[in-house]
DNA sequence: CGAATCCGTAACGTC
DNA sequence: GACGTTACGGATTCGA
């Protein structure tokens, strides 16, 4: 494994962490922003990449070589202020009691030091990471050097450098020799910007050729160039990071004297509580009781490379298998030893019975022949009751080695009462999967207690959930993966088909890091009792509702949607005449590409807008406004329209129905949508077309049973309502509680007319903004949403917040929130993380102030439809009806429900839905019943 | 070296 | 604002 050193530019994180941060203060009314970003950022820094070797560079006191270059460097910067430079000794002894060797070099800066650093780290074969916020540094990139800067999230790569900067990393310096820098007082050339210098080093590839080529570059900026001639050598000299500096009196040999030093508890304690960092102090007195076994008990074990305690034995039945990891990621990450072992024998299989039986909770993995839910068949079961021990039972691998394996239904018969009660406690990576796995064996899986894939959900919505990245977050450990097992592509394996040495060390490593990630998680969530809610009050019974939703599936009527895709396929013909005749030539419809070179090239129609990577758009907002002065516009909208109907679904829907049931079983993701929305994929049932009266005779095809109907229950307005409950606002909360029509009563608002006085265009406008808001819209969108002028879309938006100040209030204190703790939470505290709030970047940022408007509303809608389909199925199971949920689309749920109960849950369901919560507005569903979907609403 | 596969882009369906 | 899926078409890898 090639080892990593990371590289912290601490210097000009002190500067970025002292203004960013809100101004910090202990008892004592010492400032601490800046000591608390810096550690905050280090600690993410360490988990995110764990890395052998580490540094924090900060700048020496004294003058520099460029000093004495450049009487004028840095001339215009102020003098660190009072307020950061009381907390710079705490910072130095923070770092370094976090165990990361501090370096300061006179006469250099803090730049020319991790320059040189990586320049050794490359020569020693190893890769570096810098964390900085300088984005000077990018010179340094290359194949082995990585830049990341965790203000923003933002991570360059070579090409991660030609993206941002339009250069590639060994052109940066001549970039910024180009266009200077105006925060260290280096001139450039004068009115030239990163668009100019791109342009210029395109075309002449280094400064040497474009001064060489300075006679032929016209205008101003010529001029101007050739005025810089002379200057130019030295300002390059000047933003040119050293790569050679002598380091030789500030630290050992490299990397040795780089290693991860142990953490300074007792100094971090007097810190922590000094500056009053309550978390963190916590943290450190509880993970010493709570953290895993295999403690590092001092230095000795951890500089001792040549150790073979950690033997890698592989692979041999019914032995033991353990895996090494890297010594210094053991030191990060305690807990290396591990004991993997297959059973494959009916003694060994006892043994692990009589584990599980007394386990206080065991961790559960499956293995199976393919991804779909519904059709896979068992391969494997892994098992762990404590961190670093686990086993795999192959129960239908196909090898042909000598090797013996118990088979599929004597494992199960043996397991399945474990396996079905109640009492016995599973945990599980993403446990609705191996439900469905079990219940194609006839299983039935209960007592789920915990899922890992949703305890990282609801701590983190907006990170990875896959069970790879989070071992490395967490736990600093590199899993096996899927592909390193089975392959891919065409060459890709089945489970089945995979050694069942190889196999064990896989399949077990997933249940021994479900529970190892499980012991990182969980006291997190357990500690927070708006986590703990969401957690165990709605995801994990969500996900056992999910699981039956899924498994019933729902009735397709395929020869209908049949008929329709023969309908619309001649139609399409048709049209694709048309088409040709009036481009003057056959052309593929469906593609963007073509399109554009008939219509901009040869047909010279005008260019109304273009795609993000400069090809002029066809989208259908370009094709409306063009097909107001062109035929040819409006027959390809026409035709989008209707392959999109066929494509998507009239051909689709019919091939997904699975032969044994004679249904379609959507897949729910639960841990995709960071609002807390559910996702549905294979089909996504969430998607199908309701707008248009073409579309909506697909939703026809979606049948129930003989002697049963389908019903549908959809909360009114419930996004606007949840924004009247934050909101708290006056006007939004009596409009509802009248029972009035909100777009309506907006209307009535905005217009300064009566309720019953609103015009339906003025209702239409109405309606447009109020879905604006909630959705975070500027005046920018509404004004193309409404085809209206941006400045009457700000007028209406400034008449909306004052006749509803408590929505403009909430909008304000939501961004505002965001900004201070990087989250924004639902009604019933779901946290919802918006890393980019504070991002530089203007339109990343103005992205994130949106979301952080749109999601507690999303969020806490999310949230109620959670919390009915827990209650619905909960009474569907205690009254024990035949109704049965089949969808679930946002806001509204799906039933399949037999005539003799119909009665009963028209009443009830809406019932249950509106009462899961008791807001400031009224809830309420509205229900309809149909043969069909379509009729249903 | 052609075929298969991967990947990013554009577009569009829903709430 | 939040998603997932389709088709295209260029780039890359595969496999004979």
């Amino acid at each position: 494994m090639q080892k990593t050193l990371l590289l912290v530019d601490g210097s000009s994180y002190l500067y970025r962490a002292f203004h960013a941060l809100p101004d910090m203060r202990n008892a004592d009314n010492e400032p601490t922003g800046a000591l608390y970003g810096i550690l905050n950022m280090l600690r993410r820094l360490r988990l995110d990449y764990p890395a052998a070797y580490i540094a924090c560079v900060f700048d020496a006191k004294g003058k520099t070589f460029r000093d004495d270059m450049y009487a004028e460097y840095k001339a215009t910067r102020a003098s660190m202020p009072e307020d950061l430079v009381k907390q710079i000794t705490p910072i130095h002894a923070a770092v370094r009691a976090m165990g990361w060797p501090i370096l300061m070099v006179e006469g250099v800066e803090a730049d020319d030091v991790i320059g040189t650093l990586t320049v050794q780290a490359v020569a020693h074969g190893m890769t570096a990471v810098v964390s900085t916020g300088d984005k000077d540094l990018a010179q340094l990139v290359n194949q082995h050097v990585t830049l990341i800067n965790t203000m923003n999230n933002e991570k360059l790569d070579p090409p991660g450098v030609v993206a941002k900067f339009g250069v590639p990393p060994e052109r940066i310096v001549d970039y910024l020799t180009l266009i200077g820098d105006t925060v260290d007082n280096i001139p450039g050339v004068s009115k030239v910007g990163p668009k100019t210098a791109v342009k210029w080093l395109a075309q002449y590839d280094t400064v040497d050729q474009v001064i060489a080529n300075a006679a032929n570059i016209g205008g101003a900026v010529g001029e101007n160039l050739r005025k810089a001639v002379d200057w130019l050598p030295q300002a390059k000299a000047l933003v040119t990071v050293k790569t050679d500096c002598d380091l030789s009196a500030h630290m050992g040999t490299f990397p040795e004297s780089l290693i991860v030093l142990p953490q300074d508890n007792a100094t971090l304690i007097d810190l922590y509580t000094r500056y009053n960092f309550k978390t963190w102090l916590r943290e450190l007195g509880g993970s010493m009781a709570a953290s895993a076994p295999a403690k590092n008990s001092g230095t000795s074990d951890l500089f001792d490379t040549s150790t073979t305690s950690h033997t890698n034995k592989v692979g041999v039945i019914g032995s033991v298998v353990t895996a090494v990891e890297d010594f210094v990621q053991s030191t990060l990450f305690p807990q290396a030893v591990t004991n993997y072992e297959a059973v494959t024998t009916e003694e060994q299989l006892d043994r692990w019975l009589e584990v599980i039986a007394n386990a206080h909770i065991t961790s559960v993995d499956t293995e199976t022949t393919s991804l779909d839910p519904m059709s896979a068949q068992l391969v494997g079961i892994s098992l762990s009751c404590e961190p670093g021990v686990a086993v795999y039972i192959p129960v239908a691998h196909r090898v042909q080695d000598d090797v013996q394996q118990l088979s599929r239904a004597f494992v199960l018969g043996k397991m399945r009462s474990w396996l079905e009660d109640p009492d016995k406690l599973k945990i599980g990576q993403n446990l609705k999967y191996d439900s469905h796995i079990f219940a194609n064996q006839g299983v039935t899986l209960r007592g789920i207690l915990h899922d890992t894939m949703l305890q990282s959900y609801v701590f983190e919505s907006h990170r990875p959930h896959d069970m790879d990245s989070m071992a490395l977050r967490h736990l600093g450990h590199q899993t096996i993966t899927f592909q390193e097992v089975c392959g891919k592509g065409a060459s890709q394996i089945c489970f089945d088909e995979v050694e069942i040495a190889r196999a064990t060390e896989y399949a077990a490593e997933d249940a021994d890091i479900t529970l190892r990630l499980h012991h990182t998680m969980w006291p997190h969530i357990e500690s927070d009792k708006k986590l703990r809610f969401i957690y165990e009050k709605i995801e994990v019974p969500t996900a056992v509702v999910l699981q039956k939703i899924e498994r019933n599936g729902v009735l397709i009527d395929a020869g209908l949607l049949k008929t329709q895709s023969n309908e619309i396929g001649k139609h399409l013909l048709e049209i694709e005449q048309q088409a040709y005749t009036l481009a003057g030539q056959p052309f593929n419809l469906n593609s963007p590409k073509q399109l554009g070179e008939i219509f901009f090239e040869k047909l010279q129609l005008p260019i109304i807008k273009k795609t993000p990577s400069g090809a002029p758009s066809t989208d259908e907002e370009v094709l409306q406004k063009l097909a107001e002065d062109y035929p040819l516009p409006k027959i390809l909208l026409d035709y989008r329209s209707l392959s999109k109907l066929k494509s998507t679904y009239t051909d689709k829907l019919p091939k997904m129905i699975n032969g044994n049931t004679g249904r379609v079983h959507t897949n729910y993701a639960q841990a995709v949508a960071v609002t807390g929305r559910l996702s549905s994929n294979d089909p996504n049932l969430q998607n199908i077309p309701i707008r248009t009266a073409e579309g909506r005779r697909i939703r026809e095809a979606f049948i129930a049973p003989e002697n049963s109907l389908i019903v549908s229950a959809d909360y009114s307005q419930i996004e606007l309502r949840i924004m009247a409950h934050i909101s708290g606002d006056e006007n939004m909360l009596r409009a509802f509680a009248d029972g009035i029509d909100i777009h309506r009563a907006t209307g009535a608002e905005i217009f300064g007319v009566l309720a019953q006085d609103v015009s339906n265009e003025q209702r239409r406008y109405a309606k447009v903004i109020n879905f604006g808001l909630i959705y975070g819209m500027s005046a920018f969108g509404l004004a193309g949403n409404l085809g209206i002028e941006r400045a009457a879309a700000q007028m209406y938006i400034e008449k909306y917040f004052m006749r509803f100040s408590g929505v403009k209030m909430f909008m304000d204190n939501t961004r505002l929130q965001a900004k201070a703790q990087g989250y924004v939470e639902t009604v019933f505290g779901r946290r919802l993380w918006l890393p980019e709030i504070n991002s530089p970047n203007g339109p990343r940022r103005q992205g994130a102030e949106r979301a952080a408007i749109n999601a507690p509303m999303q969020g806490t809608a999310a949230d109620l439809i959670k919390l009915s389909m827990i209650a619905v199925q909960g009474w569907l199971e205690t009254e024990q009806l035949k109704s049965k949920m089949v969808m679930q689309v946002h806001d509204e749920l799906v039933l399949e429900v037999p005539q003799e109960e119909l009665a009963l849950v028209r009443v009830k369901l809406p019932e249950l839905m509106a009462s899961v919560a008791t807001l400031r507005v009224p809830l309420i569903a509205e229900v309809g019943v149909g043969k069909n979907w379509d009729e249903a609403h």
